[in-house]
DNA sequence: GTCTATACATCGATAGAC
DNA sequence: GTCTATCGATGTATAGAC
């Protein structure tokens, strides 16, 4: 019997639609993308696309559903123990400028936060667990950190995370997605610099 | 001659046709609204808002360029000269509370963010207007005030003025926009308390 | 399971009457 | 200027052959 072969081909067939799904509503969000497009992307049948996830509504579900656990193993991997005899100065400022260089190089990582963001309003769900799985995992993270650190006496960590992670996020969101670059050029550097002198009191 | 009332007549229905695209637009986004939708919502044929504003992208672009002109209004009306002989601290979080709370009542504002930012690929030249005319004036008037006053020492100034937006911006992004209040709850005025303790340490 | 072909609704945009 | 009626294109979704 093939049966495995068979699964083998319909789970080749199930990746190659996610992958053509992901290219099209990344580039277009959720309205303008056709399902014909998706087809298209992905070399498949448009009712191929319909067999294996029932609707457009459901196939975009599952598409941010999957992006979502893929960022979640992202902010895993680098949960590596932070040292706590190395200066935070030098911890955080390096925890920072690699959020720096990810949000910068990465297109795709940006317009996925444009869909999250974009589509908060008529898909709640995909924003809430985009929220409990990699937002609410990294402020544990850092907060962990602030909190564990011997030389570092902060009244609120939990707050103070917050601040961290606003000040990049707004950063990254007004410089790169929302092109402000020209009209409001700043050195990410310099942000980064001055939120861990003000977290770390100089 | 009646050309007065004539003139009138059509600039109601101009009003009309942006309030209907602005209920439709900031409801659903721009792909999902028809012009069906938003000529019904106006109350007019939608003949008549093709007559008015030629195609769907030009409504769009007036709709949103209107809405930046009201936001950069809401900014420049707050420039009242905040007075330097007060303690920062409490100017700071002033500030800070009234972007909260203005964040937190105004429902239209928030889909205002979003469709800017959900937009912001596809339509670049709108979120530049919102960077040039909301966030910058923003920036300056928070900047100007950081600089000019006597007590406060940064050594950042500019950047300073990022982490404090940042912050702020990202929280009203988290816990309301993104539905993150259940998730990962936390008061406002914690962050505010924080931020402001940072800045003017202590 | 996967395809082609197609049903049926809705889209953006316009013609023509008034 | 504003309307009704309608065009052609495109949308989601499915039927039926293989």
């Amino acid at each position: 019997m093939d049966k495995i072969p068979e699964r083998t081909k319909s789970e080749t067939k199930t990746a190659a639609i996610l992958k053509g799904a992901m290219k099209e509503f990344l580039k277009n969000g959720y309205a303008a993308t056709s399902m014909d497009k998706v087809a298209k992307s992905a070399g498949v049948s448009k009712a191929t696309v319909y067999s294996h996830f029932g609707d457009k509504e459901k196939l975009f579900n599952a598409l941010i559903q999957d992006l979502v656990k893929d960022k979640f193993q992202t902010v895993m991997g680098l949960e590596q123990p932070q040292s706590l005899e190395q200066d935070p100065k030098i911890v955080l400022s390096a925890i920072m400028s690699k959020m720096l260089d990810n949000a910068q190089s990465d297109r795709s990582f940006r317009d996925f936060m444009r869909i999250i963001i974009g589509e908060s309003g008529r898909f709640p769900e995909l924003a809430k667990a985009y929220v409990a799985n990699v937002a609410k995992p990294t402020i544990e993270i850092l907060t962990k950190y602030l909190k564990s650190h011997p030389t570092l006496k902060l009244e609120d960590p939990e707050a103070t995370v917050r601040v961290m992670m606003g000040t990049m996020v707004y950063f990254v969101m007004l410089q790169e997605m929302m092109h402000g670059k020209d009209v409001v050029p700043l050195e990410g550097d310099r942000v980064i610099q001055t939120l861990t002198d003000l977290i770390s009191r100089n």
